[in-house]
RNA sequence: ACAUUUUUAUCAUCUCCUG
């Protein structure tokens, strides 16, 4: 039972459902009995691929085979309502507990105020957590990793911050999680500087940054217009052999991008696929938003004095090789270029990717283009929405716009979009 | 004795509006 038990948690883990159950009925077939734990980890495995009809079946089966569900088991289940989107659900079934004879403990909790916070309520969260010493529950780390996420992301960064320092008080021992997650509420508070010093703080305190703490730093410093900041940190990551993954380029990428520094970006792009890191859709995404982005080309000395200051990894070339390596490209072809790159590499462009493509081509008045690309996302099952639409009316050329509005009205009425 | 089940951090977000 233990073995077969593992092979379904492996499973369910994996979000292997399919095979999970078939394992499941396989088990039966051989006269074992599947326990507490075997459904247990089917919980999990339903609430993680979000299929809440497969958990209310083995639920009910559960029942009939008279297994008492235990804390574990409820507290997965929350956790599937949580992921569910379903934080009402979850609410009623905490409720719910001590009627079926079971306390809450501080899973139940961290779980709870997760949810809470994800479905963006995190007073109702906050009322959770101050309840929890009443119920004999002492928050742990987890507690206050969750609850100062959920009120970072909201904007409550001094009440993060208090609980930051609460937990220090009680010698709770902030782990990377808490470092990381604190790092990005002093960044979205603007407090970069203190954002770098937490780094140091954190490997004072033995707690050493690993890859999302170096992400979230980067994205930070990125989204603040520190470029070079963000290189240089890019580059102190390799030399503590955290080798970058998809999210750190993204997010330089994005940075570049939204400074204008479009061909930067391409460079990275080009020596991120050259280190043998496989773009995504966010990566192509952002390339074309940067593309969106720029309106006049920087001069190319300016551009080069830009690129020694933030020492790109590939900038070890001579001024003047760089410079000619700027000659200007059509934004327009550029984009179109990643699109096909994209569908070659066998990554999907979704709605994002046509519409920045589509908003680019309707600031340049490039008309056929637009209905062509509007064409072929449907073609591709991409159903076109309403911000497809409002680029195409806001930014496509007046007198381009009154020629075309009715195919315009009409396609948009095709594809079950309301004008807002 | 050990072993199987539950919770936390990172990327683009695209147009318009507001700031």
């Amino acid at each position: 039972t233990v073995t077969y038990n593992s092979l379904v948690s492996g499973l369910a883990k994996a979000g292997q459902m399919k095979a999970a159950c078939e394992l499941f009925d396989e088990m039966e077939e051989q006269g074992y009995c599947p326990d507490i734990y075997t459904y247990n980890s089917l919980f999990i495995g339903f609430g993680r691929t979000g299929q809440l009809d497969g958990l209310y079946q083995f639920f009910d089966k559960m029942k009939q085979e008279n297994i008492t569900p235990d804390i574990v088991t409820y507290n997965s289940i929350i956790s599937a309502f949580e992921k569910a989107g379903q934080w009402k659900e979850a609410c009623e079934l905490f409720d719910q507990l001590e009627l079926a004879g079971c306390f809450p403990d501080v899973f139940t909790f961290n779980t709870l105020i997760h949810g809470l916070s994800k479905g963006g309520q995190v007073e109702q969260a906050c009322r959770i957590f101050k309840s929890m010493p009443l119920k004999g529950c002492a928050p742990d780390v987890v507690t206050y990793n969750s609850l100062i996420n959920g009120l970072g992301k909201t904007g409550k960064f001094r009440r993060a911050c208090r609980l930051f320092r609460e937990m220090k008080e009680k010698s709770l021992a902030p782990d990377v999680f808490t470092y990381s997650t604190m790092i990005a509420v002093l960044g979205k508070k603007g407090e970069v500087g203190k954002a770098l010093q937490l780094m140091e703080e954190m490997r004072i305190g033995g707690c050493n940054p690993n890859l999302v703490t170096y992400n979230i730093l980067l994205s930070v410093l990125c989204k603040s217009g520190k470029l070079q900041t963000a290189m240089e940190q890019f580059r102190d990551m390799s030399s503590k052999g955290l080798s970058p993954d998809v999210v750190s380029y993204n997010c330089l990428l994005h940075g570049f991008g939204q400074a204008g520094l479009t061909g930067e970006a391409l460079m990275l792009f080009d020596s991120m696929k050259q280190s043998g890191c496989i773009p995504n859709v966010v990566t192509y995404n952002s390339l074309i938003a940067g593309l969106v982005r720029e309106k006049t080309p920087k001069s190319a000395r300016r551009r080069v004095l830009v690129v020694k200051q933030v020492n790109l990894p590939f900038a070890d070339d001579t001024c003047d090789s760089l410079a000619k390596s700027y000659v200007e490209f059509d934004q327009v072809e550029k984009a179109c270029q990643l699109m096909e790159e994209m569908m070659h590499s066998g990554c999907a462009p979704d709605v994002i990717s046509y519409n920045s493509l589509i908003s680019l081509l309707c600031k340049q008045g490039k008309l056929e283009k637009t209905f062509e690309y509007l064409a072929q996302m449907k073609q591709r099952g991409c159903c076109p929405n309403v911000v497809t639409y409002n680029s195409i009316f806001s930014r496509l050329p007046k007198a381009l716009l009154v020629e075309n509005v009715y195919q315009l009205l009409e396609s948009m009425k095709e594809d079950g979009c309301t004008p807002d």
